[in-house]
RNA sequence: GGCCAGGUAGCUCAGUUGGUAGAGCAGCGGACUGAAAAUCCGCGUGUCGGCGGUUCGAUUCCGCCCCUGGCCA
């Protein structure tokens, strides 16, 4: 099967790349695909910088609102979906977008992760309750006879691999090493990155959020949404929570929820640096005067 | 003006019975193969407020001064 080449449009958290991957959806009559882990969920709307209803009706957007707030996504699943979405794309005659900052979503499409082998679901279940009770050093202890070359990992890649080797009577660290299926996308990536002053954007912003709703919206969830649904693990919601049930003072909390933000984007810069492969990338900087130019650029296939 | 408590890393503070100092947070760098806005790993030279004195040696003891907070006038 052809390779087909996709632009996708990266960067830090609050860098702007949303507002460039409208500007040329609008423009070229495509369709975005949200390569957001947090967007995923529905009714988590204004800390995760959703679209807006009025954005959403200009242009189609994939990968919003897909998941229940209490259910347990993927990198996995995402790939597949997109993968769905694209296609629904391609019958369209439309182009696609790809757009977001999750670079382990955006991997899992150029770089398909491994077959995973089946893993009997309620012995998985019983088993994941049984690792969630073991501290990390415990974890480690495991990981480290079952499976040596991913005990360096944190908490949650411990689980995993335990979890495969127990499973699947195989390590996860020789699955990965055969071949996996050919990529059926390769990316042409444009980066979005304001450089230093990302920092005030991001806590302009956290404002704006403050101000626009978010406490608002979080007291709504608190009542039917556990506390331990992975819709809750977005940057700043927990913060919100505490906020929210007067634990701590809106102060503390704005300052809070600023730096993880910022925390996240160093995170994700880091990612953007450095796992990219050898994908061909165009980097941009939203408030220089000739953005837009190289933005065009990049979406002729010109620089 | 007097008395008391402080002035140590960007912030909050430990500590050194005199041999020039270390935690948390922040920050920076890195990892990342089905929870990824997750989960981890690594990185600490700072006139120890200033100037003198004692001492082989002072951030530590003494004196004076400056600053902050509190109490008393």
């Amino acid at each position: 099967m052809d390779v087909a080449e996709l632009r996708v449009v990266a960067g830090p958290t609050g860098a702007g790349k949303s507002a460039i991957g409208l500007r040329l959806a609008e423009q070229h009559g495509a369709a975005i695909i949200s390569a957001d882990s947090r967007q995923i969920y529905r009714r988590f709307d204004i800390g995760t910088a959703k679209p807006t209803r009025d954005e959403r009706a200009r242009v189609i957007h994939h990968g919003v609102d897909v998941a229940d707030p209490v259910e347990r996504y993927s990198a996995a699943r995402w790939a597949e979906n997109a993968d769905a979405w694209i296609a629904s794309d391609v019958a369209a005659s439309r182009q696609s977008i790809v757009v977001g900052g999750t670079g382990f979503y955006l991997r899992a499409i150029f770089a398909p992760l491994f077959a995973e082998p089946p893993l009997d679901p309620s012995a998985r279940t019983a088993l994941q309750d049984w690792l969630a009770t073991l501290p990390a050093a415990e974890l480690r202890r495991w990981c480290d006879a079952l499976d040596p070359p991913r005990a360096a990992l944190g908490p949650a890649q411990l689980r995993r691999a335990i979890e495969v080797a127990l499973l699947a009577g195989q390590r996860l660290s020789d699955l990965h090493s055969v071949p996996r299926a050919a990529p059926r996308f390769r990316a042409r990536y444009l980066l979005v990155d304001p450089g230093p002053i990302l920092r005030d954007r991001i806590s302009s912003r956290v404002d704006a959020m403050l101000n626009g709703g978010w406490p608002e919206e979080v007291e709504r969830l608190v009542g039917d949404v556990p506390e331990e649904a992975p819709a809750w693990n977005a940057a700043g919601y927990a913060t919100v929570r505490r906020m929210v049930r007067g634990e701590i003072s809106r102060m503390h909390a704005r300052e809070q929820i600023t730096i993880e933000t910022r925390q996240y984007a160093k995170r994700q810069r880091t990612w953007l640096r450095h796992q990219l492969g050898d994908a061909p990338a165009t980097l941009v900087n939203p408030d220089a005067p000739d953005a837009m130019a190289i933005v065009d650029r990049w979406w002729k296939g010109e620089d």
